[in-house]
DNA sequence: ATCGATGATCGACGATAGTCGATGGAGAGG
DNA sequence: CCTCTCCATCGACTATCGTCGATCATCGAT
C-alpha cells in the first residue's frame, strides 16, 4: 500500500461522510436491500407494508436515498416505481478508500 | 449474483447502520484517515492540532470510533497513543454486502 | 506532596434526524 | 365533475448528534 501522508481535506471528508450517512439508518438499509432483492420495481406502498413504518417516513427516506442517487424513480400512472441504482452500489466507497485517500466518488448520473 | 428474496431483518439492518454511522461524520473521517497515514501512533493533541476542533470533541469522536473497534488505544505514560485497527478497515461492509444479504461483520477483537 | 501536562468526562447548547399524523396534488375511473 | 388511490409535502414532536467550555483523573517530574 502507498498511503499518502497529508490529512484528508475537509471537503473530501464531507463527501465521504455523505455517502456513509445515506446508509447510516436501519430503515434505509432495509429499503435499499429490499429494492435490490425484488426483480420488479417497487411502489411506496410495498415498502410501507414490508418495513413497519408509516408512509410519510418511507417517502422521506426515499427522498434521502434519491438525493445521493441510490434509488431511481419512474412515475407510472398514479404509482411511483422505485428501483435501486446499480451503479451507485458498485461505486459506494470502502473504508480502505478513505484510508488510501482516493477521491470520493461522485453520485452517478440518473441514467 | 444470487440475491436472496427475503427482506433484511431489522437486527441485521441495525448492525449495518452502526458501521456506516461510525463514518458518517466528516471529523471522524479525517481522524480515521489521519491515523491510517501516520506511521507512528498518534496522540489526542496531534489530532486536535490537525483537525480544527476542540480537545473534548476529538476525545468524543475517538470514543465512538473505539466502540466499533475502528481505533485502538495504548496508554503510555500520560499520553494516549491511538492507532487504526487494520482488521476493522478490511472488514468494513460495502453496499454490495447489504444488497447481497451477507451477515453484518462483527467488530473485530481488540487485538 | 505538589505541580504541570494530557486526555476523559460532564453539562449545556443549537442543529439535525427520524417518526408520525394531517394535508395537498396528480392521475385514473366512473 | 366527483371520487378514489397513491404518494409527496408540511408541521410538530422527540431523540440523537456535534460541538464547546469547564472540570476531573491520572501520571511523571520536581
Amino acid at each position: 500500500m502507498d498511503i499518502p501522508e497529508q490529512l484528508l481535506s475537509r471537503g473530501t471528508a464531507v463527501e465521504y461522510a455523505g455517502w456513509f450517512k445515506a446508509l447510516s439508518d436501519p430503515t434505509r438499509i432495509q429499503i435499499v436491500s429490499m429494492l435490490a432483492r425484488r426483480r420488479q420495481p417497487v411502489t411506496v406502498g410495498d415498502i410501507v407494508a414490508a418495513c413497519g413504518v408509516g408512509q410519510s417516513t418511507v417517502s422521506h427516506h426515499l427522498k434521502i436515498l434519491g438525493e445521493v442517487r441510490f434509488v431511481l424513480v419512474e412515475r407510472r400512472g398514479t404509482s411511483h416505481l422505485y428501483r435501486i441504482n446499480e451503479a451507485c452500489v458498485t461505486c459506494f466507497p470502502s473504508a480502505a478508500d478513505v484510508v488510501m485517500g482516493n477521491p470520493a466518488p461522485a453520485p452517478p448520473p440518473c441514467d
